[in-house]
DNA sequence: AATGGCTATCCTGGGCTAAC
DNA sequence: GTTAGCCCAGGATAGCCATT
């Protein structure tokens, strides 16, 4: 059962969905089922009338709710119509803690979700290579293109939409959502230390199994001032976001890249 | 504790309107 | 004509609450 603040938002849902699955489904055949007359159904359906908790427990049980859904259906009632207000009081505090589960169950479902995303690259490359030309949302598609399975791809696929990087459109093709590339619920540090390793990885592939006028791998060392490597890695970052803006343009493109630079220390000056 | 007024639920039955 | 959705009236019932 779905989180709702109105146990009638709950039956309006019910009865939508038995609508869509069976055309012929009406609120009259849906009163059959609950065991209500129709126009009471109507009337509790349009705040004409209350239920009480007893008659929602019923309803709840004719619903095949679970025990712990008919529990937090009825609370949903009570709150609204229980006579005494100890007993809205009960129910209301109830479902204010059932609320707050869900909310932490969410928060770190979120969590586990970003730290996945960010710290396995094919996240990132799943997003990049809708930009190609001929993007299939095709799992198996997909897959082959990033040399990972089409399992991989699916729950990556899940992933990004529950975090809102994605969604899919009426003919169920995946779209991006337009965001500011900040991914909800947050990013471990280590996660971002996972995600560098497996693109140092890639790069260490890249070099074995690319040919050189397919990629470009350069490096440098140099000798440099302590007080300076902040201004490097400015620089850095300054180079990076030039070259994505010249790079990321709105048009479609045929092969997904990544540039990767790192500064680092491989020696100290001796004691 | 018993009582009575008040309020809300629950149900029945009938009727209206619109779509098919 | 049938069916569905909605509305209304009226009565039985149950729980709350203040008063005695």
């Amino acid at each position: 059962m779905e989180a709702h603040a109105d146990y009638r938002q709950i039956l309006k849902a019910e009865l939508d969905s038995r609508c869509g699955q069976n055309p012929r489904y009406s609120l009259r055949a849906f009163a059959r089922d609950l065991n209500l007359s129709p126009s009471r159904l109507s009337e509790i359906l349009n705040h004409k009338q209350g239920v009480s908790r007893k008659a929602a427990e019923k309803i709840a049980k004719n619903l095949g709710f679970r025990e712990t859904e008919v529990v937090h259906f009825c609370d949903l009632v009570s709150v609204k119509h229980a006579r005494s207000i100890k007993e809205r009081q009960d129910a209301h505090l109830r479902i204010l803690k059932k609320q707050a589960e869900q909310e932490e169950t969410k928060t770190f479902q979120l969590k586990l979700d970003a730290f996945k995303i960010i710290s396995d690259w094919y996240h990132i490359g799943i997003l990049e290579l809708m930009n190609m030309k001929g993007f299939r949302s095709d799992p198996r598609w997909i897959a082959r293109r990033l040399g990972v399975t089409p399992i991989q791809i699916e729950l990556a696929i899940d992933r990004l939409i529950r975090v809102g990087l994605l969604r899919r459109n009426r003919d169920d093709e995946l779209e991006a959502v337009e965001n500011d590339g900040w991914i909800p619920g947050g990013v471990p540090s280590e996660s971002i230390r996972k995600f560098h390793r497996q693109i140092l990885q890639k790069a260490m592939e890249a070099i074995a199994t690319q040919p050189v006028d397919q990629r470009y791998v350069q490096t440098h060392v140099l000798a440099l001032n302590k007080e300076d490597v902040p201004e490097a890695s400015k620089e850095i970052e300054k180079f990076q976001h030039r070259f994505c803006q010249r790079f990321q343009t709105p048009e479609q493109k045929d092969l997904v890249y990544c540039i990767s630079m790192q500064l680092f220390k491989i020696a100290e000056d001796g004691p």
